[in-house]
Formats: structure tokens, sequence, C-alpha cells
DNA sequence: ATCTGCCGGTCGACAGCGTCCACGGCGCCA
DNA sequence: TGGCGCCGTGGACGCTGTCGACCGGCAGAT
């Protein structure tokens, strides 16, 4: 991965649907050349993918949480991580060190929802409790950071 | 916002490349419908944008925290943010509610560029001080819930 | 009832793009 | 030196993005 790559990179992150030919007039290679490496980036498993971002509210996610998890003394990071995975409201999930196993995010329509979530989350066999913080607004989310992946 | 506007908008978050075409022949439009369609939820601000979504790992930031930041007394939550979004390793930034009055995620390249973020945080106006939770691993992240926007 | 305007759709033209492949240049190694 | 791998260009061809003309359905006004 050399420069170039990580200007593409840059790029996509910031406009996922730039065409081949934005890109290789970005960096100054033919769209073919641009295409080759993206398909690269694609098949090692750099790039994982492109999505749009939609404003959640718009689509009737209007509250969001952090949640963390606490397992029990023999609960199994494994099995919860799974159990967590099967919940499409835990959008996010970060395996992180403390008292805590792991964090989510969570986002659902209603504080009622959220609440059901919970329990949700309570019931996954090994998790002990949960600690929740709610989300007031998202100020912003998932920016890239172009300034280390392709600085200048 | 109808049902038609919800598939789209669910497809779009799985592949955000995906053509007006293809996007057509699953809801059963045509694609200059579609592109009517997506055209209006950009410009209505419920599609924010596309991006390509990549391991930070191999971009170079191994390692990834969510910080709380507790607020002085005095501390302005507005300026606060505006500070946080200056800083580009600062992924996201969520005002939350409790005794911190922001939860942010940052991404960097190593343990000693963490201490050098936090040591930024800390000296924001209005920070009294962060709470540190480190990521071990980032199990998924940014997962739609299409689950609720276009149930089926 | 009819008429009008709006909305959302189809269709087609045309420039541009995505995909694939042939080919060439360059650097490295035996 | 020659051979190989890598990475690029360029071209062919089907597909797509963009735009505009046109149409039909629906709601509201007369």
């Amino acid at each position: 991965m050399d420069a170039v790559d990580r200007q593409i990179i840059a790029a996509l992150r910031v406009n996922g649907r730039a065409t081949y030919a934005d890109l290789g007039r970005q960096v100054g290679l033919s769209a073919s050349a641009v295409h080759e490496r993206v398909g690269k980036l694609e098949s090692t498993g750099v790039i994982t993918g492109y999505h749009a971002v939609v404003e959640p509210t718009a689509v009737g996610l209007g509250v969001t949480a952090l949640v963390g998890i606490v397992p029990t003394d023999t609960g199994d990071n494994e099995e919860i991580a799974e159990a967590l995975a099967e919940l499409p409201e835990v959008e996010s999930c970060y395996a992180v060190a403390g008292d805590e196993a792991f964090v989510v995010k969570v986002r659902v329509p209603t504080v009622d929802e959220l609440e059901r979530t919970l329990g949700r989350l309570r019931r996954i066999d090994g998790v002990a409790r949960t600690r929740t913080t709610v989300v007031l607004s998202t100020r912003f989310e998932g920016r890239p950071n172009n300034a280390e992946v392709a600085p200048g």
C-alpha cells in the first residue's frame, strides 16, 4: 500500500460514490489503474465496503445510547459478542478494557424500545448487568481520520 | 418518504455504490425514477453521504478509545464540541446525559499518540478531565439497523 | 361533472463510465 | 543478458448517469 493507495482511500472515505475516472483524475492515473488498485484494496480487506450514511432520526431512529456490558464471572466473551451481533439495533460493538467487556451503540425508535433492548441485552447468557449512557445528540460520527491516512 | 424510499435507503446502506439501475431492479422502478428519489433523499438531508469503510489497522490506526469528557462547572458545551470537532483523530462525538458531557471515539496510530490526544482533550477550555476506555477490538461498527428502516 | 397543476413515473438520447483484455515499460533476480 | 511479475495505458463494448420530453394519476378548485 503506497501513497497513491492512501489518496484513493481518503477520497473514497469522503465520497464513496466517486467514479474511477474521478479518482484517476485526482491521483494522476487512468481509470483502469485506479479500478485495479481499488479492487486490490477490497479483496485484501482494506476497504470493507461502501455505505450510505443516513440521518437516524429521518428513518425513525430517534434514540441512541451507548451501553456498557458487564459480564458475569463465568461469561464467555465470544458468546456474548455473538449474541450482541444478533440484535439488529446494536449498530456497533467494541470489546473494551475494564469492568465492562463491551460497549455497544444502539439505535432504536423510542425510549420504550430502548428499554426493551436493554432487557434483551441483560438476558444474554453471561451478561450480569448493563450501564446505559443516553446520547442526547450525535454531534458527528464516523468521520474518517484522513489526516493520518493521507496526510497533506 | 414511503416504503420504496425506505427500500432504497436500506439497499444503499448495504451497498453505497449500487447503481440506479440495480436499485431500480430491486424496487421495481426505472433507473431515472430511482435517481430522482435518491436526489430528493440527499437534498433533504436524509442521506448525508456515501463513504468507503476502511479497516482501521490497515491504514495505521491501530488504537481506538472511547473517551468521556467531563466538563468544568463553567464549561460551555458548544465550545467544547467545536474544539472536539477540530481534532481529526476524533471520529465520533456524542453529547450524553450524565457526569460526562460528551463521549468521543478516537482513532490513532499508537498508544503514544493516544496519550497525546488525551492531553489535547484535557487542554480544551472547559474540560475538567477525561475518562478513557481503551477498545481492545472493534467487533463491528456502523452496522445499519435496516430492520427498523425497511422491515421485510 | 370538468379542468388544472403537481407529482412521480417511463423512455430515449448521449456523454461518460465500468469492465475486461491486450500490450508495453520498468525493476528485480538468476 | 533474459525472464518474470507488477503496474500502468489504451481501446472495445456493454452499461450507467444525466437530462429532458412526455404521460398518467390524483387532488383541489370551479
